[in-house]
DNA sequence: CAACATTCTTAGCCAAGGCTAAACTGTTTG
DNA sequence: CAAACAGTTTAGCCTTGGCTAAGAATGTTG
């Protein structure tokens, strides 16, 4: 039992309240997260890149390694496989380009990512701390979420 | 695009299309990231036990791999992790359970569950589409953004 | 232009998180 | 009470995404 609501300002009692949602749409929620989780990476890596691109003229495979605080070697592994996947493509010890779909894929997340972070902001979260939830959120907001902070950021400046 | 934002006092934000961010804080996106990304399948794992011994009076690993949509042998190997990390007791072909170091994570993480759900509802995101999205975004939001959906979601519940 | 420094690749290792197939245990039921 | 069935575990496989160490290519500079 242990019923001592003290400081129960917060959300949810949750015991009896709400109950399980029906398996199958359960189920669907795991799904759709591991399937998030299967791109992201590849995600971030080619926003990065397109971002060197557009800020730095080239996007050397060190940059990288530094930006996203990982060994040159584990980058070095990563670009094989985006080449693979043709969103990259890559002279041996060159600097890195995107294919056709590479920019496609690389101005989505740009995108996407931006409208989380400008709607953090909005919101009245601090630019350091919305930074680091968008790197993170950014992969997991549907299109429709995404549409409704649209609205909300535009909506928010405009006050 | 160009912050016009009120609480945005802290970087510059410069050109229109916004400048690459310095790399010690970059680099802190991504691990923040990849951090997270290490407990989110245990904090879901958890999360999911204490809501059937809640609702159901046990959790079994099949009912584990029912909501998760994956085998009971990935099941059954995630729980030997669980133990071993001592958030569940388990007897062989017994249900599980909780104990206090699982208890108290799967309180802090319904909760913050809840949270980001109840948020995204009151934004006028769809149920079913908010189920999803939370299942993902909860691990990537950081306390002091929880905190300003929770105050939203009450404001918005008020009117 | 030779030496040194930086950058990049390769090889080999590891843990996490999936899977299938097969064996084992516990429960139900004919 | 013995089968049959349902639930659980184990074994072995795979991919992803990290790492370090070592060596090869490139760039810089005395
Ligand atoms: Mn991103
Ligand atoms: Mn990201
Ligand atoms: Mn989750
Ligand atoms: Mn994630």
């Amino acid at each position: 039992m242990t019923d001592s609501n003290s400081n129960a300002s917060l959300i949810a009692p949750s015991i009896p309240g709400d109950a399980l949602p029906p398996v199958e749409q359960h189920a669907q929620q795991y799904a759709t997260v591991r399937n998030a989780h299967e791109t992201e990476l590849i995600e971030d890596y080619v926003e990065l890149i397109g971002d060197l691109l557009a800020h730095r003229g080239e996007a050397r495979a060190a940059d990288i390694a530094n930006r996203m605080a990982v060994s040159q070697a584990t980058v070095s592994k990563m670009i094989r496989r985006l080449n693979e996947l043709e969103l990259v493509t890559s002279k041996p010890y060159r600097s890195l380009f995107l294919t056709e779909a590479g920019q496609k894929m690389a101005e989505t997340s740009r995108a996407r990512h931006d409208v989380v972070l400008h709607f953090l902001r909005a919101l009245g979260v601090k630019d350091s701390t919305a930074r680091i939830d968008a790197e993170g959120m950014e992969h997991h907001v549907s299109d429709e979420t995404l549409a409704i902070m649209q609205r909300f950021t535009k909506q928010q400046q405009k006050k």
